[in-house]
DNA sequence: ATAAGCACGC
DNA sequence: GACGTACGTGCTTATA
């Protein structure tokens, strides 16, 4: 451990591997650690902050993270400590200072100050304890799972090779394009990827599915492999040794609009689209049983969002009203009767309603719904004069990117975009689309941190045994100690609605389960 | 060790 | 004529 109480006095301790010695010689540092006047400087203090847990040792002091401090300043940059002192420092003893002198004006000058100070630095102790606490796994449940995975996916290989007349790798690419494509003598896509292979992904396979029954085992083949390599058989390899629970990482540095990432293992892409995927799901369940699972997402948040930043009336009036707001989009881009709307017409609008989010060209949305592109571009035109507001909306954001180089979230938190105004089309238009979706995407993250600050806050003043264990972009996940399972419903809703105020109404919906899927 | 291709989530 | 929807992580295969 290396302390420097200024730039020039600098202390290294060497850490004993005794635990007991350990936490002995940790303590007589309680004079630090318990001094909330003083702050603490450094790189990555999450790291610091887990490893001291471990020894029952919490710091109390103010927090300044140079890590985070230039993920702020410059989202899309490494923000290794290596890195760092190669472009500001030169790899000097006193890094960490040097670093906090930097940014500290670049916070400033950005307006970034309120944005580290008020919700990224509260929330590094917040994601080191939901790290601490882990989530409980059944893993007998997930061996009986794999068993049966095994037995269905030999089933599949033995129909394919059967045939194809022949074995071969399915899983490698390469060898299954040749397959299709040339022994099969199924009709090739009409272009090849950039390594001169046949493209076999989902989307290819979907428009081939009707021309041989070897696809359909392909596409179930490979959907059964990732389930059972990514998640089956890899998670209960990560349960910890010490207390029997899954401690994934969340990463605060990672990703270029501002919300969290999740490794090691990855717990943002449990699946739950398909029925095979939910069974997964259903292996996350509470520690003991004590507790209960409870799960908080916000509704159609990113679209509130919009909602909100653009002011256009339709959309508020929408989510005032509290309408299924892909029934109305459906009603205004197809001209008919809310009771009116089929199916059909809602899948389609709420295609749509993603597609903003995501700057979709008419050429994407038909292929994504499967219609014509003269259909899609009806659907887009409809659109924009039904929700004048939001086109005015993005072509204004846009227009910031092209002369300030950035856009910002509701919290002024930055993404730069250095190919706004390039000459080549491709990487302009991939800009104008980051433009869009970064400032929504953002103020999505930026709301949901809020949220977690306040919570965990609130929980600790209470003194609750329950346990924030996750955070899915929209959604908090919570062991609840069950007596508390009422004042912790109101409490994360309270918060959660509360974060920030916008335009139109914020709804949270929460449910409570034995596992994951049903706490959904 | 790294890249490509693919598939899982929001 | 090419391009065609944001943000991630991680698996297997193929190659250096």
């Amino acid at each position: 451990m290396t302390f420097a109480g200024n730039p020039n006095d600098i202390y290294k301790i060497e850490i004993p591997v005794d635990d007991e010695k350990c936490k002995n010689l940790l303590t007589k540092f309680d004079c630090i650690f318990k001094d909330k006047d003083k702050t603490i400087i450094g790189h990555n203090i999450k790291t610091i902050i887990s490893f001291l847990a471990k020894y029952d040792i919490e710091i109390e002091n103010k927090l300044w993270d140079n890590m985070i401090a230039h993920y702020l300043i410059e989202p899309e940059l490494n923000h290794s400590l290596d890195y760092l002192s190669d472009i500001y420092a030169k790899d000097s003893s006193d890094i960490n200072w040097q670093l906090y002198d930097k940014f500290k004006t670049s916070l400033s000058e950005n307006n970034l100050e309120n944005l580290f100070y008020d919700i990224e630095m509260p929330l590094v102790k917040v994601l080191a304890d939901m790290e601490s606490n882990g989530v409980k796994i059944d893993i007998e449940g997930l061996k009986q799972i794999s068993e049966e995975q095994s037995k269905e996916i030999a089933g599949i290989e033995n129909s394919i090779y059967e045939i194809a007349g022949t074995s071969f790798n399915i899983g490698s690419p390469k060898q299954l394009g040749e397959i299709l494509f040339e022994k099969l003598n199924i009709k090739a896509p009409a272009k090849k990827t950039k390594t001169g292979q046949y493209p076999t992904g989902e989307d290819v396979l979907q428009k081939i599915i009707n021309e041989n029954p070897i696809v359909q085992h392909i596409l179930d083949y490979r959907s059964l492999t990732k389930l059972k390599s990514t998640y089956v058989d890899a998670l209960p390899s990560l349960v910890s040794h010490r207390d029997g629970l899954i401690h994934t990482s969340f990463n605060q540095a990672v990703t270029a609009t501002g919300r969290l990432s999740s490794n090691n293992p990855n717990l943002q892409n449990i699946p739950v689209r398909t029925e095979k995927g939910r069974e997964i799901r259903k292996a996350f369940v509470p520690r003991d049983e004590n507790h209960i699972l409870l799960a908080a997402d916000y509704s159609q948040i990113e679209l509130r969002i919009i909602a909100h930043l653009s002011g256009d009336q339709a959309m508020l009036s929408a989510f005032r009203n509290g309408l299924d707001v892909h029934t109305d989009t459906a009603a205004r881009v197809y001209g008919v009767d809310i009771k009116d709307v089929t199916s059909e017409m809602r899948r389609n609008a709420k295609a749509v309603n993603f597609g903003i989010i995501y700057g979709m060209s008419a050429f994407g949305l038909a292929e994504r719904l499967k219609i014509s592109r003269s259909e899609a571009s009806e659907i887009i035109k409809n659109y924009k004069k039904e929700y004048p507001g939001i086109q005015e909306y993005i072509d204004k954001q846009v227009a910031f990117a092209k002369e300030y180089g950035y856009v910002e979230t509701m919290l002024g938190r930055r993404r730069y975009l250095r190919d706004i105004n390039s000459g080549n089309s491709v990487v302009r238009n991939f800009a104008e689309r980051n433009a869009i979706n970064a400032p929504i995407q953002g103020s999505s993250a930026d709301m949901i941190k809020i949220a977690m600050k306040d919570i965990h806050n609130e929980m600790k003043l209470k003194d609750l045994k329950s346990k924030m264990i996750l955070q899915v972009h929209d959604e908090l996940v919570f062991d609840v100690y069950k007596d508390e399972l009422d004042v912790l419903s109101e409490l994360v809703k309270d918060k959660m609605i509360n974060a920030l105020q916008l335009e139109v109404p914020i709804i949270v919906n929460i449910n409570t389960g034995n596992n994951w899927l049903e706490a959904h």
